[in-house]
DNA sequence: CTATTGCAGAACCGACCAGTATCGAAACTG
DNA sequence: CAGTTTCGATACTGGTCGGTTCTGCAATAG
């Protein structure tokens, strides 16, 4: 939990003594985060994190209470968490939004937290949490924008459910990555795209042509 | 060369000494898998092992030389490990054979192993190749041997490629569960069966009707 | 100046774990 | 019977890690 009482800012420091140093936030958030990518959650030592952020311990659990603690924000303020549909551009079309989504992600390191992270979430709740809202929830609902946007301008069928197939591309590329530990390249996303999800998306309306179900 | 003629069964025991008990095997390898599922990999210690597999730590030592070797085999020689295509009844219809796997996979709880696996095939070459082998390689092989059947009844076009159809019941699945953590009910596994895959399968090749693409 | 706070570094503690050794008993061979 | 191997159980060793505390120095307030 973060106190949000005070989020303006503190002009100078009305306090006597050393002010805090803010910028070894950010060094301790890259080393948890570079740590958590590179050796997973266990590996993430709170020794390990001191020492490549050029900082001593003490400093480390002078501003978070534990490593569970640090985790967590390291996950939440993770430098591109939050991007948002808006940063989307709109192209005019399904298949260009999502050729800009994929322009915009390919720069995201921020998957690359997953696999340390997955074994936590069963005995971590706010770990569990933090991680769902940015790997999950953030990934889908970005889908499931650009698919509703599509659908405002008449590419998909208004009656159109698309709630499943907002989760296709997370899914494959999650389980390409985390899964099977292969690299996701342009390509890959290019062809979710326009083998899976846009025709999917835009087929006509199933009962105006023809009998489909059995 | 020693006489190896005797790779068969070895009737009693050639050997002085009380024999091993090869129900310690069992015991040891479904508490090793037991405590993955439940704890993880780093919850798997070998005392836990031995613990509830009711065992000494010597007996455990005596037939895995190391925690490693042992989640491999936990791994491998999982219960219902092999589901081979063979195994689905050729019910006629692509559908009807994802539906036959559905009810065989349901089954199954060995997906319960993966999140507490995924952090270790970072370090550890062996577990990472027994991980891909049963949590990629099989799910995919199977599914793209039953697309495959599709194919040749005709359901499918011959010149689909079915490679990344074949990866998307697997990843939605394993996406939903591992990362997502939200359970994989019959009702899910219909819809990914009657909202995607059969219908990206079966669709008419575009350009043999008319203009489809946009 | 003194008092207070922050800093990096390092020592320390208690818990946990992989792996080894040992023990007394059991099960087998000869 | 003796000898050998396994059994479950327990203790031990060496190492690691989370978390705490101490040291000596730097930066700020009054």
């Amino acid at each position: 939990m973060t106190t949000h009482a005070d989020d303006d800012v503190q002009p100078p420091a009305p306090r006597p003594g050393r002010p805090r140093d803010e910028s070894r936030d950010d060094a301790i958030l890259d080393a948890a985060r570079e740590l958590i990518a590179e050796r997973g959650f266990g590996g993430m030592t709170m020794d390990a994190v001191a020492s490549r952020a050029g900082a001593g311990k003490a400093t480390v659990y002078r501003r978070w209470s534990s490593k569970s603690e640090l985790a967590v924000d390291a996950i939440t303020r993770g430098t591109r968490a939050t991007l948002r549909a808006e940063d989307v551009p709109d192209t005019g079309t399904l298949r260009g939004d999502l050729a800009a989504l994929a322009e915009l992600r390919g720069r995201d390191k921020g998957d690359a937290l997953m696999p340390g992270l997955i074994s936590e979430m069963r005995t971590d709740a706010d770990l569990a949490h933090a991680f769902h809202e940015r790997f999950v929830t953030a990934k889908v609902d970005m889908m499931r924008s650009l698919l509703e946007r599509a659908k405002q301008r008449g590419e998909i069928p208004p009656e159109r459910d698309v709630d499943l197939l907002a989760e296709i591309g997370p899914a494959l590329t999650v389980y390409r990555k985390v899964v099977a530990g292969l690299p996701v390249g342009p390509e890959y996303l290019a062809r979710i795209t326009d083998e899976i999800v846009v025709p999917l998306a835009t087929a006509p309306a199933p009962g105006a042509t023809g009998s489909v179900s059995g």
